[in-house]
DNA sequence: CCAGTACTTAGGTTG
DNA sequence: TAAGTACTGG
């Protein structure tokens, strides 16, 4: 295949230069994919063993792309043996094979983010902190900041420019949550995602023989996105890429957008300086967008300082100017845009796919979709819940989890009580409270509950060891059966599927259908399709990837030919024909909380500058006089940077609506039909001011009486309602006020903590306290 | 234990 | 405004 044809001149110079340090510049829509797939097959055509190649991606969607591409070119097999893939897939794979050597164990648990703030936020409990001001998440930001940036517990705390950060932001133990947060994740014998690049920088650093294998073994190595590395990254990237130096990274400085959670820009405007005898290559060339997208582009970048030189151009045609559009507020710029995609649509016969809706932020989402939905526009909004994030899901693979590392402790407090089991929270924290004194994990404390005696009542001690039981007989299972096997069986053992089969409203089916889709995912992952039967593929190689999957963009059927809406961030690396990119106002675009500093302005537009160079045809920028911001409305200011456009490639649209009334021009605005629809859709809404002093007052008296009246109704209602409790049954049936008739499944504990498992005909099993739900025997037939 | 209510908070997001 | 969480009464 005569490869080398298909490129231009730096794209095939790129293609060709195999050897030494290489960095190429890559504009947007220039080519890059074809570029870095076209060198890869250069290499092994030159003779290079596929083995020694190592891609870095930075998602999911990225690497996915490139392997089809490449196994088109090369084939499925020489596919295979690349190492390929997300910087976190390869080194958590290589952190499986080397984990002894830094004191992990092989089969170490991936924390995702979910897991790491309830770490956190459990270790500020214990802390007695206030978790107001130690919000999780704002943790768990710092101390991922701190290992992007290589920076150890311990060098925090001895870091005084660090401490004293802390300090003056009121938050002086974050270095000590650190500390208490790293040796809880390796007591569990976890790793969050950021472990999993600096762990591999741990490895690399103290064990000089497995570094030197991955020197050895990664002779070329390709980093595609370079401008998004964090220091961790580079780290990594540079160390591995020092025997032989035949590193090539790709990226565009003007399109670097994830400064907020770590990347360093500088990684590759400082590239030069560590390669001293670097090729630089600049694809400047840009086959996606028009002569107008383009140059506004290049008008717009060229406000920021801080940036590599580099002029994109196209052969591509003139094309339409930008169209600029003022809406009077954001239901209107939805109207606005709604009705210029239906028009285009049906003047041009364009599909829907089409059309993409760009926004800043998610909250903007809202004026669109309503805006499209009242135009029977089908559209789909990116960046939903994603499948491995859903509780039910998440339940099911802690049990896989804790099944595979019985010292994962997230996963042993996530299902030790569900499905409910009697083991409550009081129990929980006494083991806890032990564990921590021990320093051990809590399996160790539950695994021997019966020797240790803990002060836990022997009711609870059993079923402790019932828990430990079935977990244990989990992991033998893990050994001798295909992933499905184990799968349905901990699904069905641990009563997990049952719990949700019982719950019959729609969140509770579809709950269900949903584990169901995840054992089917399993069926797939153990059945060997060539010959029907069952691999050898286990539970074990489905756990050590799932952390990774974050799958939210498997398109399903239904989700073709819509029109996209989503952030300019989730946008990077999609084109599309028309693109809208929305809510060009100060404060919003750019952002409120970059307008302080240079660094984060010059971010801001290279955002806008990815947004723009999203399109291929025709890009429309909307902007609204007044926008509702939780929950008040604001006036707002057209953005600066519509101002920085060269104007000679922008047409200001002078927006009209069906009834002819030009909404641009101020004198008609007291009297226009949009004034009167932004009084309908802000001002008419009845407020609910008129509070309503007719209702019942039913304590309108001091506190104390109060309280006498509530214990006096609490108690005839106990004594009232034990007779009823006492005689209950299993197998009888019961009414309840709110849930109807249903039967009496099991009823546990005593006196005031006796409740009961009822399930009921319409609404589906529950558990009720006896003390509080009124039962009432509706038939003692058992 | 369940369900309703009071209260809080509001950027972008991959793995 | 809206959505999510923490608290509390039955």
């Amino acid at each position: 295949m005569n490869y080398l044809a298909e490129l231009n001149d730096p794209q095939r110079q790129a293609v060709e230069c195999t050897d030494g340090p290489v960095m190429i510049i890559a504009g947007a829509g220039s080519g890059k994919t074809r570029v870095l797939t076209y060198r890869i097959a250069h290499l092994l055509n030159k003779g290079i063993d596929s083995f020694n190649i190592l891609s870095l991606t930075f998602t999911n969607k990225a690497a996915r792309e490139m392997r089809e591409r490449i196994t088109k070119i090369i084939g499925g097999t020489e596919a295979k043996n690349l190492w390929m893939g997300t910087f976190h897939s390869v080194f958590a794979k290589i952190l499986r094979i080397e984990a002894e050597k830094i004191g992990y164990p092989q089969n170490f648990t991936i924390y995702d983010t979910e897991d790491s703030k309830s770490l956190i936020k459990s270790i500020v409990k214990e802390f007695g902190l206030d978790d107001k001001v130690y919000k999780p998440g704002l943790v768990y930001n710092r101390i991922s900041g701190a290992k992007n940036s290589l920076i150890s517990w311990a060098s925090y705390l001895a870091n005084p420019d660090l401490m004293s950060e802390d300090r003056s932001s009121g938050k002086p133990k974050l270095g000590e949550i650190y500390k208490v947060y790293t040796n809880r994740c390796f007591r569990a014998g976890a790793m969050d995602f950021d472990d999993l690049l600096y762990n591999t920088n741990i490895l690399l650093r103290d064990h000089p023989e497995a570094l030197h294998k991955y020197q050895h073994k990664f002779k070329y190595i390709m980093v595609d996105e370079y401008q998004d590395t964090n220091f961790s990254q580079y780290v990594i990237v540079k160390k591995l890429a020092a025997l032989y130096q035949n590193i090539c990274v790709v990226g565009d400085d003007a399109q670097s957008i994830y400064g907020f959670r770590g990347a360093d820009i500088q990684n590759i405007l400082n590239f030069e300086k560590d390669y001293p005898d670097l090729k630089t290559f600049k694809l400047e060339q840009n086959y996606r967008s028009t002569q107008n997208i383009v140059n506004a582009a290049n008008s717009i970048i060229a406000n920021n300082r801080n940036q590599l030189k580099k002029h994109t151009w196209t052969e591509n045609e003139t094309g339409t100017r930008i169209k600029v559009v003022r809406a009077l507020n954001d239901n209107e710029e939805g109207n606005l845009v709604a009705n210029s995609i239906f028009e285009t649509k049906m003047q041009k016969q364009i599909r829907n796919d089409d059309f993409a809706i760009l926004y800043r932020t998610n909250a903007q989402s809202r004026s669109m979709e309503e805006a499209l939905r009242k135009l029977n526009i089908p559209y789909r909004i990116y960046g939903g819940l994603s499948f491995y994030k859903r509780k039910e899901i998440k339940d099911l693979i802690a049990y896989f989890a804790l099944t595979i590392n019985h010292k994962d402790e997230e996963a042993l407090k996530r299902i030790i009580n569900y499905p409910t089991r009697g083991i409550g929270n009081t129990t929980l924290d006494k083991i806890i409270v032990v564990a921590n004194e021990k320093n051990v994990s809590l399996w160790d404390i539950i695994s021997n509950i019966e020797q240790d005696n803990i002060g836990i009542n022997s009711g609870a001690t059993n079923k402790i060891s019932d828990f430990v039981t079935m977990i244990k007989s989990f992991a033998i299972m893990v050994n001798t059966h295909g992933a499905y096997d184990v799968g349905l069986h901990i699904a069905n053992a641990s009563g997990l599927l049952k719990d949700l089969y019982n719950d019959k409203s729609t969140e509770g089916v579809s709950r269900y259908e949903n584990i169901q889709e995840l054992l089917n995912g399993l069926k797939e992952l153990s059945v060997n399709f060539e010959t029907g039967e069952e691999s050898a593929k286990r539970l074990t190689d489905f756990m050590a990837e799932v952390a990774l999957y974050t799958d939210a963009d498997t398109e399903g059927e239904d989700d073709t030919n819509k029109v996209s809406l989503m952030t300019i961030h989730a946008a990077k690396g999609l084109e599309f024909k028309y693109v809208h990119i929305v809510g060009l106002e100060e404060n919003l675009f750019p952002s409120q909380l970059s307008i302080n500093s240079r660094e984060d302005m010059e971010e801001e537009r290279r955002l806008f500058y990815v947004a723009v160079t999203r399109a291929e045809q025709e890009v429309m920028i909307s902007y609204a006089l007044n926008r509702f911001k939780w929950g008040n409305l604001t006036s707002c200011e057209p953005s600066r940077f519509i101002e920085e456009i060269d104007p000679s490639f922008i047409d200001t649209i002078e927006t009209k609506k069906s009834n002819g009334f030009d909404i641009g021009k101020s004198s008609y605005q007291s009297e226009s039909f949009a004034e009167k629809e932004w009084n309908s859709n802000y001002s008419s809404k009845p407020k609910q001011q008129t509070s309503p002093t007719t209702n019942t007052v039913t304590y309108q008296s001091t506190p104390r009486l109060k309280k006498m009246v509530e214990a006096t109704k609490l108690q005839t209602s106990s004594t009232q309602y034990d007779d009823v409790s006492n005689s209950l049954q299993v197998g009888m049936r019961v009414e309840h006020e709110r849930f109807g008739n249903g039967a009496i499944i099991t009823i546990e504990g005593n006196a005031a903590n006796k409740k009961a498992t009822i399930q009921f005909d319409t609404v589906g099993s529950k558990q009720l306290l006896l003390k509080f739900a009124k039962l009432k025997i509706v038939n003692e037939t058992v």
